[in-house]
DNA sequence: ACAAATTTAGACACTCTTGTCCATTTCGTC
DNA sequence: GACGAAATGGACAAGAGTGTCTAAATTTGT
């Protein structure tokens, strides 16, 4: 191994190449059949890859599985903590603001491939790896949801919410934002755009009307002066 | 067969007890290894039966998954509609009669073993056999939304509630009132009772500032009066 | 073009599971 | 107590999957 001085890192480059459609094709296989029902043969041909590649990179099936949890809980928590950052501190019209974010939640981490990936494992396997599940929750909703409730706390303390507490608010919202695509998400398929919207749409005004200022920012200026009730 | 004559529905006793203690245990360990992970010697010692028992009572172990889904759906089903036979159509406290409501379809329904063990086998399963499914989901789904919204719309026409579309409102209803129960059904545990009463609680307030009469019952006194469903 | 590392295909031993068969025992009923 | 139906346990063949090993082929960096 002399020359680990100067590339250090970087193994091969065909080498990543695999190594990644190896984790591909066993998120996917994992999915569809399930930690037990898969086999390694079957990603095997699905990586375009030889099943020895396999053991070479992961040791064995379990570890390979271990990987890829990891692997998806890091990305879509990436996901949602960019998602977030684009959450409507200063909105413009509070019901499409808060409409465009809840789409793109949906969009960019709960029906792309990652997020609905990681949600069949958690469902699918999470009782029988309660520790690797105990990571992704500390990782996953353990730091998500207070992210979400702060943004709505400070959305209220500006004045335009009336919200009590913001950690309820925030699992409510996005309770709404998914109300209607739950039967889809239970029998694993990924809503489309336009279901997507309608969901978000009737939720975000249902939110609004239980946690929406009663006069709109329009006609009142000052409206965060005598707001508590 | 000639005792088909009086008994004639009735198979022996002990026979139909072995059934029973098949199916339960066989629902048990579908549910916690998944179809592909369960082999019948586990579910035969978890039945306290022979193997061959459950042979010759189920044919195979693809016939037994459906039978157990078959049965689970029914008496989930059954459940369900027992549930919302006691929605509250001449509520006296609407939020704590909701709250109520909510906690009873949580509890009889939802949380309860039948319910957690069909969602489960429809998480885990659901892809791999979309034609059992789709039976659940007219059965299920496709029946019970349907007999709540009707329940919401009366409300509302009965001048309790201020509802637009009382499909919309029927799911928000139940979203808002699992609203705190995700992550525990994610990872398939069961929320005890002080959860699920809280998530309801919030979930209904929440409901109720959305949808609630802006003047409580207590101050008009007909409103009754114009109701007719 | 060379040398090292990686990938490949196939064979292999081993284990686990399904579903069947059968002789024996137990159970329920009369 | 006797009869028939059902349950039992154990053996069994067949198949599938895991993980290892090998020699040959291919790729990669230099």
């Amino acid at each position: 191994m002399k020359l680990g001085v100067s590339p250090d890192i970087i193994p091969p480059r065909g080498h990543e190449a695999k190594r990644v459609s190896i984790m591909d094709a066993a998120s996917e296989v994992f999915c569809r059949e399930s930690f037990a029902g898969a086999n390694i043969d079957m990603i095997a041909a699905e990586a375009g890859v030889s099943r020895q590649t396999i053991y070479n990179h992961h040791g064995d099936k379990e570890k390979l599985f271990v990987a890829i949890v990891r692997d998806l809980t890091e990305r879509c928590n990436a996901g949602i903590f960019a998602t977030i950052s684009t959450f409507p501190d200063q909105p413009k019209d509070l019901e499409a603001d808060l409409i465009a974010f809840a789409v793109r939640l949906n969009q960019n981490c709960i029906c792309n491939r990652d997020g609905k990936f990681l949600r069949k494992l958690i469902q699918t396997e999470g009782e029988r790896y309660p520790e690797l599940f105990a990571e992704w929750r500390e990782q996953g909703p353990g730091r998500t949801w207070p992210a979400i409730a702060a943004r709505f706390a400070r959305l209220a303390h500006a004045g335009f919410l009336d919200i009590d507490d913001p950690d309820v608010a925030a699992r409510q919202f996005l309770a709404l934002a998914n109300a209607e695509l739950q039967t889809t998400f239970m029998l694993g398929g990924t809503p489309d755009e336009d279901e997507v919207l309608q969901s978000a749409t009737h939720g975000v005004r249902t939110f609004l009307r239980a946690f929406g200022k009663r006069q709109p920012a329009a006609s009142a200026g000052k409206q965060g002066a005598l707001a508590n009730a």
